[in-house]
DNA sequence: ACCTCAGGGCCAACA
DNA sequence: TGTTGGCCCTGAGGT
């Protein structure tokens, strides 16, 4: 796929579409708007930007991405000359602008992982010229210049119509997969606590012993179900890991910014009408004048539609025992297959509840549909990430099962590829956690990245514009009460969907070179999802 | 034709 | 003596 180039494409009409597809529900064809993008403006790289390997003062495009003049140098005489280093410690050594010489190792990992490409170091040392990463620098910069603009006091509470299209088109290559994002699933959930059998040392391909899991009571416990881990298998397919569930330990409330949602589900707000408070908030003209009492009941309303995490939970697990319990032994899903069909499961979560809300039910069906089919990785990325935030253990990747994969492994064991992926992902992991993320913000979040009205074939534009303006108001004075002390909360937000944005485009490639490679499940959501842009 | 900017080379400083 | 990192040169591609 060319990224670079990458546009949303038509709804294209799916032949192998299982019934209960949601995209079955969208009987259409592609509406005729067309949309490009704009010119980007010129933009120099921030030169306050910390390179992403030692954190020192960048000089610009190095090898695929914002570099200072150092690691630049370090990276192309390790490429050059071949170097091949050992590390003396674990591996792990920290990665500084005071010890960024210490552990050439550990450096050359960095480089690598945070996606510096060796390929972009010439063979032939010519000089001068450009290189075939132009396209992928000027998209970056184009988000970066979004950024900026969003930082800028002008339009301090309004996400621009061009940065989601800007975000549409950014994409930083190959340094991403998806073992993450494929599993990319819920946040607050069941109960934790309840799931015990921690490090529990086990080989790729590995099965869990589910006598040594206690699941919810609310749950339906699982029988065997072979768990292996996605991605891991990508580049080192012998690798053995470690992976464990959530730890005895783990607190009932997790992060009291996430409480656990009662396991009555909560209703369906598709009885709501236009008459309904959200439709009367969407009426209202845009100003500032609305009032704290508008915006707590406009949020309190938002996270009606939220799902029941333990509902989801059970689904996952009873749909991979189904499907293993449809096979024989010598027939298991492989790991790859198991988190691919994680990430089904809970895109029909996402897609359900997308279409129970008030506020996207009032779109045309055409609407819905371009919506979704524009956001649905951005959904199951942002899922991903405030599952982190809300349960993660530091070093850990939590996933929608419950179990949790080490970090270290994971980067220790797995190529470029995934390590990077990893990285990306813990980064914005590490900021939402420091801006104390909460549920609210979290539903905002989605909304936001739902309701985008610069994507391509919307028909009603202005709607989608307004119902985007409303969320974004609504989060706004949310983290202005919530947080007075942190002024700048709500523009921090708006700042991760960016790299929400970009890594979910990773996903998409990720997904894409492995349904290419026969390794998706056919019948999937996922598969269709990723088939649809493609086409 | 001129400008931009990313890759390569040079070399003083450093360990 | 090998490595580091700041600075400058080069030249393809963009305007």
């Amino acid at each position: 796929m060319d990224l670079a180039g990458y546009q949303p494409q038509l709804p294209q009409p799916l032949v192998h579409r299982p019934d209960n597809c949601p995209n079955n529900l969208f009987n259409l064809e592609g509406s005729s708007t067309s949309e490009e993008l704009k010119a980007e403006p010129s933009g120099r790289p921030d030169p306050e930007e910390a390179c992403p390997v030692c954190g020192d003062k960048v000089s610009g495009y190095h090898y695929g991405l914002l570099t200072c003049e150092s690691c630049k140098g370090f990276f192309k005489r390790s490429v050059q000359n071949s170097k091949h280093y050992t590390c003396a410690e674990q591996q792990s050594c920290p990665m500084n602008l005071s010890q960024r010489k210490r552990c050439p190792f550990c450096r050359f990992q960095k480089c690598l992982a945070v996606g510096m490409k060796r390929e972009a170091v010439r063979a032939d040392r010519m000089r001068g010229g450009r290189n075939k990463f132009g396209p992928l620098y000027r998209r970056d910069r184009q988000m970066k210049q979004q950024r900026a603009y969003l930082q800028s006091d002008t339009v301090p509470h309004r996400i621009k119509m061009e940065t989601t299209q800007t975000h549409r088109a950014t994409a930083t290559t190959d340094h991403m997969c998806t073992s993450l994002s494929s599993d990319a699933v819920h946040q607050p959930h069941m109960h934790p606590s309840t799931v015990v059998q921690s490090g529990v040392s086990m080989p790729l391909d590995c099965l869990v012993n589910t006598d040594r899991m206690t699941t919810p009571p609310s749950l339906p416990c699982p029988g065997l179900y072979y768990c292996t881990l996605p991605g891991f298998v990508q580049e080192k397919r012998e690798m053995a890991f470690s992976c464990s569930t959530a730890p005895t330990n783990y607190p009932m409330q997790p992060n009291s910014a996430f409480p656990p949602k009662g396991t009555s589900a909560s209703p369906p707000t598709s009885t709501l009408s236009s008459t309904n408070p959200l439709s009367q908030a969407l009426s209202q003209t845009s100003d500032t004048a609305h009032s704290a009492n508008h915006s707590t009941n406009f949020l309190s309303q938002l996270l009606e539609g939220e799902q029941d995490e333990s509902h989801l939970c059970a689904k996952v697990l009873a749909s991979l025992q189904r499907e293993q319990a449809n096979r024989g032994k010598h027939d298991r899903l492989n790991t790859f297959s198991i988190m691919c069909k994680m990430a089904d499961q809970t895109l029909f979560g996402l897609v359900e509840w997308a279409r129970n809300t008030a506020l996207f039910k009032e779109l045309k069906v055409e609407d819905q549909m371009v919506l979704l089919q524009s956001c649905w990785s951005e959904l199951l990325v942002l899922d991903h990430l405030c599952r982190q935030v809300a349960y993660g253990k530091e070093g850990c990747i939590y996933l929608v099962t419950g179990q949790q994969i080490e970090m270290s492994n994971v980067v220790s064991q797995a190529g470029v590829t995934l390590s990077s992926l990893v990285s990306r992902t813990q980064d914005l992991v590490s900021k939402l956690k420091t801006l104390q993320l909460d549920r609210h913000e979290f539903v905002c979040l989605k909304y936001l990245v739902l309701f985008n009205p610069d994507v391509k074939h919307v028909q009603s534009r202005r709607q989608v514009e307004q119902i985007q303006e409303r969320v974004n108001r609504a989060l706004m004075e949310h983290t202005q009460q919530s947080h007075p002390g942190h002024a700048d909360k709500f523009g921090q937000l708006l700042l991760r969907l960016p790299e929400v944005r970009s890594i979910s485009l990773q996903v998409e490639e990720y997904l894409y070179q492995r349904h290419l490679l026969g390794d998706l499940p056919c019948n999937s959501l996922l598969a269709e999802m990723l088939h649809t842009k493609h086409n």
